[in-house]
Order: C-alpha cells, then structure tokens, then sequence
DNA sequence: TTGTACGCGTTATCAG
DNA sequence: CTGATAACGCGTACAA
C-alpha cells in the first residue's frame, strides 16, 4: 500500500487533457495560464492530493531548500530557544532545517559540517567551540561556495558570516546596574583561560570585563583590584559549584557577583547557599545568557544579560534565504545589543564601603 | 565563486574517458568495476572533491534520506536526550533528520506534520500531546504510505509503530524503593485530568499510579486513602509550585512524594523548600524522567525514574530506517523497561507511624 | 496562452 | 567487466 506512486503533474496534466508545463506554470503562479484552466488544474490538484516532489525541484533548482544547523547540545546558552525561533524563520521561508549536535567536540563538529556539505543545504547556521580545526573546516566549505553563518562567534573568514552579541555592553549593562545599587565590590566570575581553551570564551570574557571596566569608570568609580575568580571548569567538565566553595570559604569581600555565563551562575549560586548565604541578601547575583537553566528554574530568578534570541534567529536566518527572488546580502557581521533583564537576585544597599 | 557547478560523476568520467556508469558504480561499491580502472576513479573523484548531488539521488532512488522529528520543545522530560541519540543514530546510516518544533500546540504539531511530508521524509518521528486531531493527521500519512513512530505515546493506529516506556513499572519501582527505605505514606503528585486534558498523561498517570498499588499490594501493605494530589498545572502553564505550597500548608500527612514528571518533582521541591522544609530530611522525593531539570541542576539531587532514552532513540530509529538492504521491520510497538536512579532525595526512616 | 522538448545528476537495465 | 540508454519529476527556453 505504501508502493503506489505518488501522483506527479504529468498525472494531473493526463486526467486534465493538457501539459505538464501548464500544471507547472499553474501551481506555482510562473508564467501566464489562463484563469480557468489554472482553476481546473488547482482542483485537480487537490483531489488526487498532489504533493510536489522535493527531490525534483531541488535537482532542477539546484537547490536543496534545506540549511544545516550544527549546535553543541541543548542546554547552553538560550540554544533551545535560538533553536526553536530559526526553525521557526526557516520553515516561514518553507526551508527545512537538518540538524547536527556535536557535544563541544571539534571532531563531531567538523564531521557535521561534512555531513551538511554532502547533504547539499543551502547554507549552515554553526554554533561551534571556536578551534582552528573547525575554523579551517569552514573556511574550506566557504571556499566551495556554501554559505555559512557564524552564530555567537566572530570568524574572521571572508565569506563567512557572524552574527554576534555585543559582550561588552553585556558586561556594562550588568555592572552599571550593580553599581547604581550601590555595590561597589563586584566579584567577576569567569572561566579559567589556558592555551587549551583558546576558543571564544576567553574572547567574549575579556570583552564583557572591559564593559565592567568602563560601567565603573563611567561613574567616577575605581574599580578594587583581585576582584576576579577564575573557574577551572570546561565546557565537558562543569564544576564551578565546588571551585567557588573553596574560593567563599576564605574570600567575602564582595557584595555582588556578575557571572561570565548561566552555568557559571548555577554554580556560584549553589555554592553560596550551601555555605549557609542566601541571595540575595548576603550577595547578589547577575548571570549572562538566559539559559533555560536560570529562567525556568533558579531559586530566586537571577537578574541576567539576555541575549536577544528572537533577532539573532532572524538575523541568522536572513543572511541565509532569501526573500523572494531577492539576492542575498553579502557576508557580514551582525552585531546584536544585549539586554538587562531585572529579577530577583540583586538586592539594594545603602552604605557597605568600609 | 560560488557559481562554478559542483563536479559530478559525468566529470570524473570525461577526464577518465570512461563512463558515468563505471564511475557510478565504482563509488558506490556496487556492480562489478575492475579493481584497477575503480582505484583510478576514486583517486580522481578526490582529486576534484567531488560530493554525489543528494537531490539527484533521492530523486532517481525515490528516497529523501531524510527523516522528520517533530519534538514539543527542549527541555520537556529527557527529549535532549532523545533528540541527540536519534540525530546519532540516524546519521550513522547516512540519513539526516529534520526537525519540527511544536510547543505542545496541536495545530503547530500538524503543521509540522504536513511540511514533513511535504518534504518527503521516509520517516517521521513524533511526540505529539496526543489529541485526536494530530491522530487523524497521522493516521491519513500513515494511510498515504507515510511510516511513522510516535515516541512515547501509545497510538492505536495500524501501521504506525510506538516506542514506550513501562509506566506500570516505573510507578512500581518508585514506590518500592519508597516502601523499602521505610516509607509508608507516600504522596503521589499528578497532573488533575480534565476534559480538556485528553491526552496521553492522563493514560499515563493512571498507569504508573497502578504500579504504585502493585507495589504496595506486593509487599502486602495496605496504602494509605487520599494521597493523591492534583496538581492543576498544565504543559502550557506551570504553576505546581503555588498549587503545592496551597497545599502542603494543610497537609503534611506523608513522608515521601512520588511525583508524576520532574516538571512536577521540580516545582514540589522549591514548595518543600519554601515552607522550611528540606529534602531528604522532612520529605523524600523521587522524580520521573531525568529530565536535564533534575540531573543537571537540582539540589539535592533527585532520585528519579529513568526512560533510558538510547534504547529508545534506537528503537524508534530501526522501526524507520533499515539497516542495509533489509526489510523495514512491520510497524509495531516496543516497550522499555524505566530504571530507578538513586540520587540523593530519599531517606530512610525507622518508624514514624504513628 | 499553451505545448514541446530537453536537462538537472544519478542509477538500473540491458547489451556487448 | 564496461558502456549506452532510459527514466526519476520538474521547470523553462522556445516554438506554436
């Protein structure tokens, strides 16, 4: 039952007595057909339940109308929300999106973007760890002609697109709300940078320490020095719960935390409680991204710098498909600005300096 | 740049002065090609890195390679999970899986649906929320020769297979472990089934409340009336933990909860909490699913009932995409076993009956 | 406005 | 073992 084949516009053009060309023409409102005939075609169409048949049009088009999305998991970042609004973009431009996971690792990261290049997408959105063997992977497809979209990364490859967060107003807009709730001694939490770890954390983390920097001297304020914590923690290997209860049990100088990331947030938040603190009445807290971790979840909901998910989706998708017949703009940059989202987790003070 | 045409196997031929057929076949490692003239091609096709033209090949075999997952969202039960191992296992065979998400909405799930089909996937994956209209859907692809697998949901429609989880059993395991750590008075947290609810938790629901009874019933201790309580929450809107605490300020008759979902587990757990109370201490917990709320985040960790979501991905992936040139296996349905994960929400008690 | 004929890249079939 | 040919379903010059 599965076997008969499914009916193609020869088959309407048959039962109709005219060409396939007019079928064509009809369904797809090209060329000139005459209203009543593309009115007949059209009914005929509906009553054998004409499905047209992507593989043809793709090989005639040369064109799969199809992109590739390559992202590490589900749980970083606002990936699941990133991911629902491109697919919902994509799909608006009746593309589908084919999709690959690769867990942070370089390799599976590579083979994806191997994968998506045989299975011929239009283009590719990838979210990757930033490693020069990726990079190259990318650069070479680029080279080839596909298009590819740099989400939340800055590659510096002609050709290539990005569409990227403005990390230092992020790490602006976090301290200059702490400061104007008058904490002073703000604790920057971030990761570890090693040779190791030379992909965009250590970028990103810089840029969003120079936004602290200037939120503080934008207000006349100096900033204490040896107010950072560098956590240990990777990507595959998260502990900062445990890193930052040995740093709390012998550092409290601090009244405010700004945290590099959500994960980094969970973290310190876990380690402040269970050493008996709570936020934030003894600390507050400000995270970045927020994760599905911080938003449906933390207990008190943490003040973050979100990024905004629904413009970088269509931003993505927009350097990807075209319109109509509109020509695609050419690789670039995109630049999104961040913003504050006020929740629980800072709390007010009054006179704290010593 | 990205004008030039890709090479085909036309290409390789003229270079080698032989013919698309040799080369075809040489690169596919079917017919007879003489082991000489098959290196020679090889070595050419890499030379001019020639990709095979997916659409070409899908159009001439009558196969997409592609199959669709239509997921409600990211962060429900485990489905990151599932949604990894199904993308890993799918492209194992060289296929690739398109995605769908749908929010728990019914119309979103039919749309998806269609487009699915549209684009002429051999398969489609789907969790849907069960309700009649996305049933009709499926069961008119199915009829048009569509195969589909509905995870986690028991659909009653020929030809169209189901991967479930033994909710009888997970209930049953919860409860005894409960049961074994001394507990007597266990609280069974479930989603209230209304009209409007018609869905596949209600049938769940009751199916792992049995297992509860079994498990009391096997260890011949009669359980206790009236410890069930309705949680009014749905999949749209969340609000277990306001219904709870409501609750848990007039009741404190129990020693251990049993929740229905970690969605539930989760919001019980920050209602325990609020009221002063703490997990295992006052009240012990145990969750089902595993879902990234709980084994990523939760605090303490929560004990829960695992669907061992590789087993499952890798059925409902066999049940769409046969493994060389063997048959499909006929549609039908697979039950998996759920496992206890012990974590760090359930204590024992000695006596506390009173 | 409509029809004819060809090609997109691949593979199955059949002939040599 | 290798080559020629047709066909998969659709879109589009070109002709009518």
């Amino acid at each position: 039952m599965s076997k008969e084949k499914r009916p193609t516009i020869v088959d309407i053009a048959n039962s109709l007595q005219i060409s396939p060309a007019s079928v064509s023409r009809a369904l797809r409102n090209a060329g000139k057909v005459g209203v009543d005939l593309r009115k007949k075609i059209l009914i005929e169409a509906k009553r054998i339940n004409y499905q047209p048949n992507f593989a043809a049009k793709a090989l005639r088009n040369q064109s799969s109308q199809l992109i590739g999305l390559i992202i590490p998991n589900f749980f970083s970042f606002q990936i699941d929300e990133l991911v629902r609004k491109i697919q919902y973009y994509v799909q608006k431009k009746h593309y589908g999106i084919i999709l690959g996971v690769t867990e942070w690792e370089t390799e599976n990261e590579i083979e994806q973007l191997e994968f998506m290049a045989e299975k011929r997408v239009e283009g590719i959105i990838v979210k990757s760890k930033g490693m020069h063997q990726t990079i190259d992977k990318i650069q070479e497809l680029s080279m080839d002609g596909m298009r590819v979209v740099s989400l939340l990364d800055k590659v510096d490859i002609p050709n290539v697109s990005s569409v990227l967060v403005n990390n230092a107003m992020g790490g602006y807009l976090a301290t200059k709300h702490l400061l104007e709730k008058g904490h002073r001694r703000i604790l920057y939490v971030t990761y570890q940078q090693t040779q190791s770890n030379e992909g965009n954390d250590s970028h990103f983390s810089r840029e969003r320490y120079f936004g602290m920097l200037r939120a503080y001297a934008e207000m006349n304020i100096k900033r204490p020095d040896n107010l950072v914590f560098y956590d240990k923690s990777t990507n595959q290997n998260h502990d900062t719960e445990a890193h930052f209860k040995e740093y709390i049990s012998r550092h409290t100088d601090f009244t405010a935390i700004f945290a590099y990331d959500d994960q980094i947030a969970a973290g310190v938040s876990r380690a402040i409680r269970s050493h008996g603190y709570s936020i934030p009445e003894d600390f507050s807290l400000v995270g970045f991204d927020d994760s599905i971790f911080v938003n449906k979840w933390s207990n008190p909901p943490i003040t973050v710098i979100k990024q905004p998910d629904d413009e970088i989706a269509c931003e993505a998708v927009r350097l990807l498909v075209n319109d109509n017949n509109n020509e695609l703009p050419p690789a670039h940059s995109v630049v999104i600005n961040p913003e504050l989202i006020k929740r629980e987790s800072v709390a007010s003070i009054v006179v704290k300096q010593p």
